[in-house]
DNA sequence: CTGTTAGCGCTTTCAT
DNA sequence: ATGAAAGCGCTAACAG
C-alpha cells in the first residue's frame, strides 16, 4: 500500500556541499538568482538535479520568513455544501482569482461543526482569513478573532477588529420586497434557515432577532420594511423557513403555503434557486405568475434569468475578490458592496 | 490602511516563563494535555490567555514534525473556472469531505498557466497532491512529479510514480455512443477542447491522437468505437470542438452543424451542460428530439435529469474522495471508478 | 558576488 | 510528571 514517494529529504546544505559553494549561495540561487554568478547558479542547479532536490522546504521557509503565502478560507459549517452552492462557488472563485494574481495559495479549512473546529483554525498555516458568512453564535468566529492575523468576514456577523464586507441586505430586501409585494394582499417569504440548527417550518412575521444568521435576519427585516411600506401587516406574513438553500425544499414549502387557508399572492424568496422551486410549486397548482402569485428571487443567476425572475443582483465573485484583497492587505474596514433590483416578468411591475 | 492585527508573535517560551514551567510542559499542554498535571495545564492556559498566545505556530510545528496536515489540490489552468464547473465542484467537495474527516486542510494552488506555475507547486506546504485532469503536456505534472510527495492524478494523464483515478472514459463513450448513434445516419459529436490552446472549430473524424486532454481523447475514441460498431464511418463524423464546457458555446456550435450540408441526426456531447445547449439549438430549428435528432450528455446532472437526457452517470464526488484518500495514504495505484449509461427520452432507444 | 553567524518556534529524545 | 539539549531547514543580517 505504501508508495515510493516518501524518500528522505535532501537539504539545501547537501546541495551546497555537492556544488562546492556555501549554503547561502545555494539559497540565493532559488530566492534571488540575480545575486548569484551564472556559474555558481549552474553548479547549484546541477547538484540539485543530481541529488533530486525539489527546492527549499516550504515549512522552513515559512518559519524563517514569518509568512506562509497562504490565505485561509473558513466556510463555517457548510464545507462540502459550499461547493454545491453556486453563490458560494462564485465567492470562492473571486478569492482564487486574487490569490492566483498575488501568488498566494488558498487554504480551505475543514470546518465540520464539531468542537475541534477552533483547533483547526488555530492550526492553519495561513497569513489571514476570509470567513464566509455564518451565525452570530458560531464558535469559529472567536477562533479566528483570537488569532493575531488579519481576517475579513463576508456579510457578517460583525466581529470587533475583523473586516466586514457585503451588501446592505436589509436595504436590498426592502427594495425587492416593494416590487414583489406590490398590489399583493397576502405576501409570504421563503427563507433561508434562521440559525445553525437549521430547523424548517412556517412562522408568522418573525421579529427582528428571530434569526441568528445575519444575512437571513437582515433580509427578513428588509421584507418587513417593504410590507409596512405597502401598508401590509408583517405579523400576518407567513415565512416558510427552509433548512437549506435548495430548489426542492422551497418547492415543497411553497406547496404547503398554497394549501393553507390564506394562500399567498406574492412570495419573496432568498435565492433564485429557491425561487425556481417556488415557481414550480405555484404553477403546479394551476396559478399564473405574476397575475395570481408574484415571485422574486435573489442573486441574478443564469437560471433565474431564464425563468424571468425579478431578483437582486450582486456579484459574489467580486465580493470574494474584495474580501481576499482586504485580508491580504490587512485592511479591517467595513466595506459595502453594490447591489441592484432587476425587475422581470415574475412580478407585477 | 494597516489594521491592528499584526501584533508581535507571542512564543511558547514566553508563555512557559509566565506560567513558571518549562517550555516542554507548555508544549505538552497543547499537544498532549494528558501528560501534564491539571495544575500545570491550568497555569499554562492562564498564562497563554494573559499574553494573548493563540497556540503553537503552525509553520514551526510543520517544520519540526515534517508534515503540514495540508493536502494540495492542483486545478491545472482552470483555477477560477473550476468553481464554475459543477463537476469540478463536486470533485472538490469529495476532497473536502475526506480532508475534514481526517483533520487536513485543503490547499488550492494558484495555477494560472504562466511559467511560474511550477514554482508555486514547489512552494506549496502540503503533504501530497491531487491533480485535476489536465493535458499531456501540462508542465505542472512534471512539477508535481519532481516533488517527493504522494500525488494522484484524476483521469489522466498517467504519470510514472503517481496515482491515477477515474472512469474508463473510452468504454463509457462507446456505450453511450451506441445508444445515441443508434438508427442514426449522420452522427456528430460536441466535444471539449482538444488541447490547452482551447481552439474551437469543427473537425471531421479526428484521429486517436488529435486531443492532448486524455479525457477528451478517450471519449472521442469511444465515440469512434461506437460509430464503427454501428457500421458508421468515423471519418465523416463532424466533431464540433468547443473551447469551454459551456451551454452557450455548445448551442452556437450545434447551430453551425445543423446549418451545414449534412445536418446531424444524432449528437453526443461531453457534458450535460453542453447537451442542454445542443437541445436548445436543435429545437430552435423546429426539429424533434429524439425523432429528428438524438442527443446524449455526460455526468447525470440534476439539470440533465430534468431535460430527460440520456447520459453517463459517474460520481465526481466519490472520485474526489478516493483521490484524496489515495494521496493521503501514499497509495500510487491506478484505480478505476464505476460509471453507467442512463438512457432517457433524448435518444431513440 | 560569496560566506559566516544566528535563530525563526517548536517538538523529539533522553534524562530526571 | 517535568525538564535540558539539540536541531528540523531555511534565510535575514551582516561582513568580506
Amino acid at each position: 500500500m505504501d508508495g515510493s514517494r516518501a524518500g528522505r529529504r535532501v537539504t539545501l546544505a547537501e546541495v551546497a556541499a555537492e556544488a562546492g559553494v556555501s549554503v547561502m549561495t545555494a539559497s540565493y540561487t532559488y530566492s534571488r538568482p540575480a545575486r548569484v554568478s551564472a556559474e555558481s547558479r549552474a553548479r547549484v542547479r546541477a547538484a540539485a538535479e543530481l541529488l533530486g532536490y525539489a527546492g527549499p522546504d516550504p515549512s522552513a521557509r515559512s518559519l524563517r520568513q514569518g509568512r506562509t503565502n497562504c490565505l485561509g478560507v473558513v466556510l463555517g459549517e457548510h464545507l462540502t455544501y459550499a461547493f454545491d452552492d453556486p453563490q458560494a462557488s462564485a465567492f470562492l472563485a473571486g478569492i482564487a482569482e486574487v490569490c492566483a494574481a498575488r501568488g498566494y495559495a488558498m487554504t480551505i479549512l475543514p470546518i465540520t461543526g464539531a468542537a475541534d473546529d477552533a483547533d483547526r483554525v488555530r492550526a492553519a498555516a495561513v497569513d489571514g482569513f476570509v470567513v464566509w458568512t455564518t451565525a452570530d453564535d458560531d464558535p469559529v468566529l472567536a477562533a479566528v478573532s483570537s488569532q493575531r492575523r488579519p481576517a475579513v468576514v463576508h456579510s457578517g456577523p460583525a466581529v470587533d477588529g475583523l473586516g466586514l464586507l457585503g451588501i446592505d441586505n436589509r436595504a436590498a430586501a426592502r427594495a425587492v420586497g416593494r416590487v414583489v409585494f406590490a398590489e399583493a394582499r397576502r405576501p409570504a417569504v421563503v427563507s433561508f434557515p434562521l440559525g445553525r440548527d437549521r430547523v424548517s417550518g412556517v412562522v408568522k412575521g418573525p421579529g427582528p432577532t428571530a434569526a441568528s444568521f445575519p444575512v437571513t435576519r437582515q433580509r427578513l427585516q428588509g421584507y418587513r420594511d417593504a410590507a409596512r411600506d405597502l401598508g401590509l401587516r408583517w405579523e400576518s406574513v407567513s415565512v416558510a423557513v427552509c433548512a437549506r438553500n435548495d430548489r426542492a425544499e422551497a418547492e415543497a414549502m411553497t406547496g404547503q403555503l398554497l394549501k393553507g387557508r390564506w394562500p399567498p399572492d406574492a412570495i419573496a424568496a432568498m435565492s433564485d434557486e429557491q425561487a425556481a422551486g417556488v415557481l414550480r410549486a405555484v404553477r403546479a397548482t394551476g396559478r399564473q405568475v405574476p397575475a395570481d402569485v408574484a415571485v422574486s428571487g435573489w442573486d441574478d443567476s443564469v437560471g433565474g434569468r431564464r425563468l424571468g425572475l425579478t431578483t437582486v443582483a450582486q456579484s459574489l465573485r467580486e465580493q470574494g475578490a474584495a474580501c481576499a484583497t482586504a485580508a491580504l492587505d490587512n485592511d479591517p474596514r467595513q466595506q459595502t458592496a453594490p447591489w441592484s433590483v432587476v425587475p422581470r416578468a415574475s412580478t407585477r411591475r
